[in-house]
DNA sequence: CCAGAGTAGAGAGTTAGACTATCCAGCACA
DNA sequence: TGTGCTGGATAGTCTAACTCTCTACTCTGG
């Protein structure tokens, strides 16, 4: 296959695909000649990763590139898995060491955090930070019932990964890491309406646009 | 206050608020002379969320400027707030008006979303085509599963939606629409540490590089 | 065997977003 | 009175993610 029927296979302009081969995102076709290569299936699903990391995945180039690399060579243990995951995915800018109320947070809840993982840590206080910053309180008991919601998650989660492989469990991690955020907040707004639907127009049509509303 | 008292105060440069400014993001000072103004801790206020919308919030200044722009005109019945906010904030490039697996699950869950809601629901469809093309298939029953904890923390934040004034409502509902997104994925990531620590590292020291692990 | 299309590789150009710098008068306080 | 800040506007910078262009080929149909 080469490069202009990938293009037309995967919906990318040729120009785009070879910009990710020098942006290290794809790797090269097979050499046939000095100035001829050759692309396959692999280049296909490798192409449809990279958009789906790019697109829902709201990564960066550069950050989409860290992530494919920990895929291309697996290592490390198994626990170590996590980190590596939500470290290659969308770096900070400046992963702060210092994170006190992240800190307070976590030791208050019991939970077990590397204390040397700046970045996990900041995204928190960052998230708290700004919060405060936009005169937004949370009501009482709110930040517990984010917290153990999401643990419920994680642990289901994290009870699923494969335990076969660590090439597989990392590929398992890494974009259960990266492509279910969108997933998860998506599934929150739509939830929002759905809430707000049954607590407060109880007896007003809910969607006056449509005529009949799904029941 | 002057501008540059008020660039001191919040730490941004005078140019960037002048920018602010043009963009229609933050409302002008009080006149005093053709060439001055005045500006009070209102300002200084609003510029501290534009902030936590911009960095935290995640969102573009265009974006921003329509939270504002809702935020500074409360209309509309209590029960339209959410659909403004999920609208307002991080606008889809082109929400197609072609969700079927989208539509498919909320039909399924019996779930009230404005069909006309093609913002939301693209959303959800670009989250699992996204997973789709990564060739990341959850497990099964996890779409269930995370439907089932979006909607226990949504309608506990809808329930706690201030009933007295639509102002306020609104606030809380923008705020906590696109200020809590960071939060839950920060918890969601650190979670997950904690879950991989208590499964997988029972014998051997969880954190290598900290002499003694909190707790 | 040769013209025209396609290709790899690399550098330059483009576009959009978010600032940032410069300029220009006009107040304004020391 | 003049140094310095101000509002307003325009232009310039910087980065990310492409997209275009060019060169020296190779490959294919007639």
């Amino acid at each position: 296959m080469r490069v202009s029927e990938l293009a037309v296979e995967t919906d990318i302009s040729v120009a785009t695909i070879k910009y990710y081969l020098r942006a290290g995102l794809l790797h090269e076709g097979r050499r046939t000649a000095p100035r001829q290569a050759d692309y396959d299936a692999g280049h296909v699903s490798r192409l449809r990763l990279i958009r789906a990391l790019l697109g829902p995945g709201g990564l960066s180039v550069a950050a989409a590139g860290k992530v494919l690399e920990q895929l291309d060579e697996p290592t490390e243990s198994a626990h170590d898995l996590l980190g590596i995951a939500a470290h290659a995915a969308a770096a900070l800018p400046k992963p702060s060491t210092s994170h006190p109320r992240a800190d307070a947070l976590l030791e208050k809840w019991g939970w077990s955090v590397d204390p040397e993982d700046h970045d996990a840590r900041s995204r928190l206080e960052q998230a708290l930070q700004g919060l405060e910053d936009a005169g937004f309180e949370p009501p009482e008991g709110f930040l517990e019932m984010y917290a153990s919601a999401m643990r419920e998650v994680a642990a289901r989660e994290v009870e699923e990964v494969p335990q076969s492989s660590p090439a597989e469990a990392l590929r398992y991690v890494m974009l259960g890491t990266v492509l279910v955020e969108p997933l998860l907040l998506a599934l929150r707004r739509l939830a929002h309406q759905d809430a707000s639907a049954r607590i407060f127009a109880r007896q007003a049509s809910p969607w006056p646009n449509a005529e009949r509303t799904p029941e």
